[in-house]
RNA sequence: GGCAAGGUAGCUCAGUUGGUGAGAGCGCACGGCUCAUACCCGUGAGGUCGAGAGUUCGAAUCUCUCCCUUGCUACCA
């Protein structure tokens, strides 16, 4: 694979990133990491949706202009990843000067196309959902459901996107390539849907709302959410509807992962997609729609009051690093399926897995090799390794979890190899070979064990990557070195680690170390 | 109502095309070890595999009916 390009939804600013936002975007930033080890050129995009009534009204009520609100806001979210390690290539805003631009130039193209035309229309519009009703959307007293609010007639001349114009083509697609959207069975919701399937309205008149991007050559009307939102994927890195798109797009797209939530399938599988076709681009490889972090088993909803943000957690731990949260969030819930948050379950699940498992057993044997043999590894240590046949095979198990992006199911393959390791380890006893006098045994397993370490870091990297990285630097390893090119033997003889040098990568939560350095 | 995915140990879940006495992790109990971050290793618990019926020499795994959960979608109102 020479590249991989992944993207996740721009999310909404109308408020501060939770924990739903921080789900996605470790998701994908786990799976561009995995990625990174195993592709020449990378890159990962994420970023906000700005445009729009919401935030027109939202910003209006802060008194502050909705550009000053979106930049707000639009920090909020960049301040989040950062404090999430999220290790994105680009972060783009809609409100961006080339997003802009290029938008313009998409609606124009499509257009001249005949794939968007202008069409007056007469309907219910409710001006909360900033969308026109039927009405069998409205409650008995002909109120919206959402704000409670009547709804006005009205009548609009706004653009139509001819999206029945690529119904049978997306089917076609769709069917054809069964893994195009994770989870399978998820397609069958969107043919499902796909047969009521009507054009759609891709402009708003300007009086109605003027937060957003004008239409060229038609300054009453302001582009709408489908093309203006959608497109970032392309406008990003360099697409070009008129000129020539930048080298960097050519190589880049197609996408070779899209990742969003399941409420958002609709829009990227049936909608995207038409977009996509109608400019004669091609298809992205996979769209993986997630499922939903639940809070307790509980959706989380702002009446509720149950909305945790991410930094929230981070800091409720006390925790200094963001890994805890990454592993616990990435490893939550099988592929496409909802998940849970608790608490308890965080603790618990990183506590057993990243401290008592991975990070103690690197500390319990580094500990070793100092004690018997000052931090060195002999050459005589080195050969024939039981573990190796244990650390390839996994390697080749989590590669292939990535490939169907299986994030979770990967890291339990990672865990396993850690427990085999400990068991390895027990079975061994290298403390009573060290007793015995059976140095050179003593010393082969602890090498063997230390082999093995290095690859897990490696592995363990895209999940915990400050924990891989303190991991690598006790083993003296490269954390940048690529999957394919691992062999579970980079460590040479020679001296190692000091025993000053030897710290626990990830202390237990509520431990008492952990509290006595935290003071 | 239609379509789809599920209902398996206290919790979270594995269980390929039906076949040795039904599994893993966590939690719990007991035991072992002492290198390590009071860690790690081992053993155990006895769960009518949602309910009922059927097919079969044999079903958690196939068929039918029913109950419940979740998602998509429709219709009535």
């Amino acid at each position: 694979m020479a590249k991989f390009y992944t993207t996740t939804a721009i999310d909404y600013v109308n408020g501060a990133p939770h924990i739903g936002h921080a789900y996605e975007k470790i998701l994908t930033d786990v799976i561009y990491r995995h990625f990174t080890q195993r592709c020449e050129e990378t890159y990962f995009l994420t970023g906000t949706d700005e445009h729009g009534i919401k935030i027109q009204k939202t910003s209006a009520q802060n008194g502050v202009s909705p550009k000053e609100f979106c930049d707000m806001n639009a920090q909020k979210f960049k301040d989040a990843w950062k404090a999430l390690d999220i290790d994105y290539s680009q972060f783009i805003r809609t409100t961006d000067e080339q997003h802009t631009k290029i938008v313009q130039k998409i609606f124009k193209k499509l257009v001249e196309k005949g794939d968007i035309y202008k069409h007056s229309y007469t309907g219910l519009y409710c001006a909360g959902c900033e969308s026109f009703l039927s009405e069998k959307d409205l409650t008995e007293d002909g109120l919206c459901p959402n704000h409670l609010k009547k709804p006005d007639v009205v009548e609009e001349e706004n653009y139509f996107f001819k999206l029945t114009k690529y119904k049978d083509a997306i089917i076609k697609h769709i069917k054809t390539n069964p893994d195009f959207i994770v989870p399978s069975f998820r397609a069958n919701e969107v043919l499902n849907q796909l047969e009521n399937i009507e054009d759609i309205s891709v402009s708003r008149v300007k009086s109605n709302v003027s937060w957003g991007i004008p239409v060229l050559d038609d300054p009453e009307q302001v582009i709408y959410v489908w093309i203006d939102a959608l497109s970032n994927y392309i406008t990003a890195i360099g697409y070009d509807p008129e000129g020539e798109s930048s080298e960097k797009f050519t190589k880049l797209w197609p996408a070779d992962v899209q990742v969003i939530g399941k409420d958002i399938l609709k829009f990227h599988s049936i909608y995207w997609i038409a977009i996509l076709m109608a400019l004669d681009l091609p298809l992205p490889k996979h769209i993986l729609a997630h499922g939903w972090i639940t809070i307790d088993q509980t959706k989380m909803s702002k009446s509720l009051g149950n909305v945790i943000s991410p930094t929230s957690v981070l800091e409720a731990f006390n925790l200094e690093i963001s890994d805890p949260l990454r592993y616990y969030m990435a490893s939550a819930a099988p592929c496409g399926k909802d998940g849970n948050y608790s608490d308890e379950d965080f603790k618990e699940k990183v506590n057993a897995h990243l401290a008592n498992s991975m990070g103690n057993l690197l500390n319990r044997t580094l500990s070793m090799l100092v004690k018997y043999f000052d931090g060195d590894i002999k050459p005589e240590f080195l050969g024939k390794n039981e573990l190796e046949k244990d650390a390839l095979e996994t390697i080749k198990a989590v590669k292939h979890h990535f490939d169907y992006f299986e994030v979770q199911e990967a890291a339990q393959k990672i865990i396993e190899l850690v427990d085999v390791t400990n068991k390895y380890v027990t079975d061994n006893a290298p403390w009573t070979l060290a007793k015995e006098g059976n140095m050179e045994k003593c010393g082969v397993v602890l090498t063997n064990v230390l082999q093995v370490m290095t690859v897990i870091a490696s592995l363990i990297y895209p999940y915990c990557p400050n924990i891989a990285k303190a991991m690598a630097e006790q083993l003296s390893y490269d954390i940048s070195t690529k999957l394919d090119n691992i062999d579970c033997r980079v460590l040479k003889s020679g001296h190692l680690i000091d025993k000053e040098n030897i710290k626990p990568v990830f202390l237990r939560m509520d431990s008492e170390l952990a509290d006595k350095k935290k003071g």
